[in-house]
DNA sequence: AGTCATTTGTGATAAAAAACGCAATGCTTT
DNA sequence: AAAGCATTGCGTTTTTTATCACAAATGACT
């Protein structure tokens, strides 16, 4: 557990350690900036070089996977994109629900970084009534009530929380009653969850708060 | 390295890992909690459950900078949020620059979150000249041409990057080259800067991307 | 076809982080 | 003031993660 928080251990895709899912991503990412320059051949040494770690690390990371690579050569861009796609499940979309609709959770809908990616935010949900019936962006906010019944009809896989502090446990707990197992946090709180959920956090504050050790005297 | 993204090693408070600077806020965070309700000795024990860890992880990380419970009780709930929000640098308010005057960096200048712990917004950037002079909230946009100057002027030490990703790199040195030590990095880019330079990236498309991985089949 | 220069994949090793376990201590109760 | 109970701090052990180092493979060049 270390990224800003995470709670809930693996399953499925046993022997592969967290770690190195959370970096596959990373790799997804340069290997896109390489095919947008035109590479199509790559070496662990340049990968490592561009993403600050050394090669062995990317080789070994990749070799739990299968092998990828051509002694030699090096990786061909294409087709190691491709299977980290896969392996990441990057390759369907996904739908999304918010949960909160207060400024953070309007520019949660608003922010266009998801949908390229693959994730699609499908419905909006906050328990204050008078937001219920609103339009956000193309969505229309639903009360809480609603919640469960529409994460079944609408395949809804992955919870966004950005609800205030005060309610963020309680809104987990309907999440985890609703089915879901993938949960992204933008609440100033570390969540408890059942060890089958994973929890990832987004807390710019938690993340000041441990460089400033750095810079202080 | 873990976290979403980040780079450079410590080279002052040495001995020290990261990872246990990076837990810290959290413990302060939660002892927040314990002090709202009213509780004011708290074992390692009751910590560890609120935060999914083991009690000894807690006492070793502690022990890295000092002796603060009583054996048989626990720990002063006040003194211990103290010590540790000594030890963070969190006892004094940080100025910091957004850079990168779109969606995004308005919305972290809006963001209310910064303000209650002690990091202060005080200057915008962008590169673009039709923006310059603009007001953002309380702020008025400046050149980048003003970075480095207004940088040491108002005692700016932390840089929030909110760029896109093609122009990040640029801003990084940027930065870098006005002598900031800690950046808040929003730009899907894992960022190349010397090793006394701290970059903590907040990507909610990278985390959603490794929590997909447990979701396929 | 043979040599050379590369670069992978992975077993072995080293380093880092987490967990264990218990002596030392301090509070409470009698 | 002695006994009992709880909990810290930290040396030791275990587990996890990262790095090393090298045999095997590949393509390029002659």
């Amino acid at each position: 557990m270390v990224d800003q928080q995470g709670a809930g251990s693996a399953a499925s895709q046993a022997e592969v350690p967290e770690v190195v899912v959370q970096r596959l991503p990373l790799y997804v990412r340069v290997l896109a900036r390489f095919t947008a320059a035109g590479i199509d051949v790559i070496s662990s040494e340049q990968l490592g070089t561009r993403l600050n770690m050394t090669p062995a690390q990317i080789r070994k990371d990749l070799s739990y996977f299968g092998r990828f690579g051509k002694q030699g050569r090096g990786y061909d861009v294409q087709n190691l994109t491709g299977q980290l796609k896969n392996i990441l499940g990057l390759n369907i979309q996904w739908n999304a629900a918010v949960i909160g609709m207060g400024h953070l959770g309007r520019a949660v809908v608003a922010y266009p970084g998801f949908e390229p990616e693959g994730f699609l935010i499908v419905e909006a949900f906050d328990s204050d009534e008078r937001l219920v019936g609103a339009r956000v962006g193309d969505l229309t906010v639903r009360g809480m009530d609603e919640l469960a019944r529409t994460v079944r009809k609408r395949s809804i896989k992955i919870g966004i929380v950005t609800v205030p502090a005060s309610q963020a446990q309680k809104v987990f707990d309907m999440l985890v009653e609703a089915g879901i197992k993938s949960i992204l946090n933008y609440a100033p709180v570390s969540p408890s969850v059942p060890p089958d959920v994973k929890v990832r956090g987004i807390d710019p504050v938690l993340a000041l708060q441990s460089m400033t050790f750095y810079l202080k005297d």
